[in-house]
RNA sequence: GGCCCCGUCGUCUAACGGUUAGGACACCAUUCUUUCAAGAUGGGAACACGGGUUCGAUUCCCGUCGGGGUCACCA
């Protein structure tokens, strides 16, 4: 069986998180299956469906990395031909008609409901039946040139050939109607997956008074694309071993069957995590020149040398902009408060001793080249270990950033080189003498 | 409210009648360490409740409770 799937978005809001997953799915799904997912968007609604909105759900599902085809025609409103043909049909059989309550005094089309049971069997939730009686004769077009939702949908699926809708479990009730209107066409069945929707720390639909909510959003903030995809993945299926996975792992071990029932809370603090693992496998080339690009303050040279720190502590890029100030020593000269020199079980005697002894050291070290950490973490240790290392390594570290928390002095003094170490050093040393 | 779906640590989940109920995120502790971060190690933490079925229920059935979805001339 060729499987065929869709993915049609109404361009009526920003491209969300949900949509994405649901995209996600359809894709992976289909994958799997040699099949293909089409894309198309359902505008029907012309009072809100936007080309600004379109432009950023195929912005979005670029960024994503999820692969689609376009649907051709792409948009409903291209097909009103299609719609009038079915309806027609529909209304011939008598199973619509026209009622004379348009809202504008014109005339809306209905549905005649057979009231009869509805059951089908979805790949996620089994077996499912409704009774549409309570559905009354359902309105499906505004006119013959006005299609709504359900109509449309089941045409453009029958004309497509669509095999499995694969949708939130916010349509779960609208299957029932989609259903009737099949049947009165004629057409064959698609198979059915409800997933699980993705919800809010409130356990309510996530919406954005939550937070961030669209694609957009997170790319803004500087989250991977990998790890968005992967993120959401997770809330909804799980992997055989790793939580950790591409796309191409996920439609190798996909199965629709294993998708879960009930709905997820969105965790920002996860994401962020699998954020910062995908950060670490970043090759070290394109982190250095995303943190140049997104951090200004550094050039190409600090910012490789201030890499390895980098990777520990940004979760997201966003966080970049907090540590560029937080390592604001790195490219300026720290102020110093003398009374924090000596730091904690130590006092201003002992430091600046410690402090004129390590300037001599490094003043009479054999090697001018700082670049590398451990050529002065050898040049000091030994006396540090000698006479403490925190009454001794604490004054070197904060002469040289002017921080009670900051990475060790010795790869600061590195990214600074002899120079400079030797510069802030004597600063310290003299403030001490001042105060 | 009617109809429908769902119910394992705080969160995401594993388990498919017999397990000390496992993992991940978060949290806490210890360790490493001059501080911070990262790392290593360890810890606390869950089967919603009540009936059945069964030799035996987290697992199967029913009910209760709880949460969610849907009831548009939106999709």
């Amino acid at each position: 069986m060729h499987v065929v799937t869709r993915f049609p978005p109404s361009p009526t809001g920003y491209f969300h998180i949900g949509s994405a997953r649901t995209a996600l799915f359809n894709y992976v799904f289909a994958a799997k299956e040699g099949g293909v997912m089409y894309l198309r968007f359902e505008d029907t609604d012309k009072e809100r469906s936007k080309k600004e909105y379109e432009d950023d759900i195929l912005a979005g599902l670029a960024w994503l990395g999820i692969p689609f085809t376009p649907a051709a025609p792409l948009r409903q409103s291209e097909r009103v031909e299609n719609y009038r043909v079915y309806l027609h049909a529909l209304i011939k059989t008598g199973a619509a008609y026209e009622a004379e309550e348009g809202l504008a005094g014109g005339k809306v089309i209905r549905f005649r409901n057979p009231n009869t049971r509805v059951t089908f069997s979805d790949l996620i939730r089994g077996e499912m039946g409704f009774d549409t009686a309570e559905l009354k004769d359902f309105i499906i077009a505004r006119n013959a040139d006005d299609p709504l939702y359900h109509l449309a949908v089941v045409a453009d699926d029958h004309d497509m050939g669509i095999t499995h809708v694969i949708r939130g479990e916010d349509h779960l009730s609208n299957t029932q109607r989609q259903i009737l209107i099949m049947e009165a066409l004629g057409f064959e069945r698609p198979r059915y997956a409800h997933m699980p929707l993705i919800l809010a720390p409130d356990r309510n639909k996530l919406s954005k008074r939550h937070g961030a909510v669209s694609v957009n959003e997170y790319k803004r903030e500087g989250y991977l694309p990998e790890a968005l995809v992967n993120y959401l993945a997770l809330l909804g299926w799980t992997p055989p071993e790793k939580e950790k996975f591409s796309l191409g792992e996920m439609i190798a071990a996909f199965d629709i069957g294993a998708v879960h029932k009930s709905g997820a809370i969105f965790d920002a603090r996860k994401l962020e995590w699998l954020n910062k693992e995908y950060l670490r496998e970043m090759p070290d080339d394109i982190f250095v020149k995303e943190v140049t690009r997104r951090a200004p303050v550094w050039d190409e040279r600090t910012a490789a040398k201030l890499a390895p720190l980098l990777r520990e502590r940004v979760g997201v890029w966003r966080d970049l902009g907090a540590l560029a100030e937080e390592f604001d020593y790195f490219s300026a000269e720290p102020k110093l408060d003398p009374a924090k020199v000596s730091g904690k079980g130590s006092d201003a005697t002992s430091a600046s001793r410690h402090l004129q002894t390590l300037h001599e050291m490094f003043m009479k070290a054999a090697v001018d080249d700082f670049s590398d950490p451990d050529t002065i973490k050898n040049i000091v240790w030994g006396y540090a270990t000698a006479e403490g290392r925190g009454a001794v390594l604490w004054p070197l570290r904060y002469a040289l950033s002017g921080r009670e928390k900051s990475p060790d002095p010795f790869l600061i003094a590195s990214s600074l080189g002899k120079e400079k170490t030797l510069s802030r050093v004597q600063t310290a040393l003299a403030l001490l003498k001042a105060s």
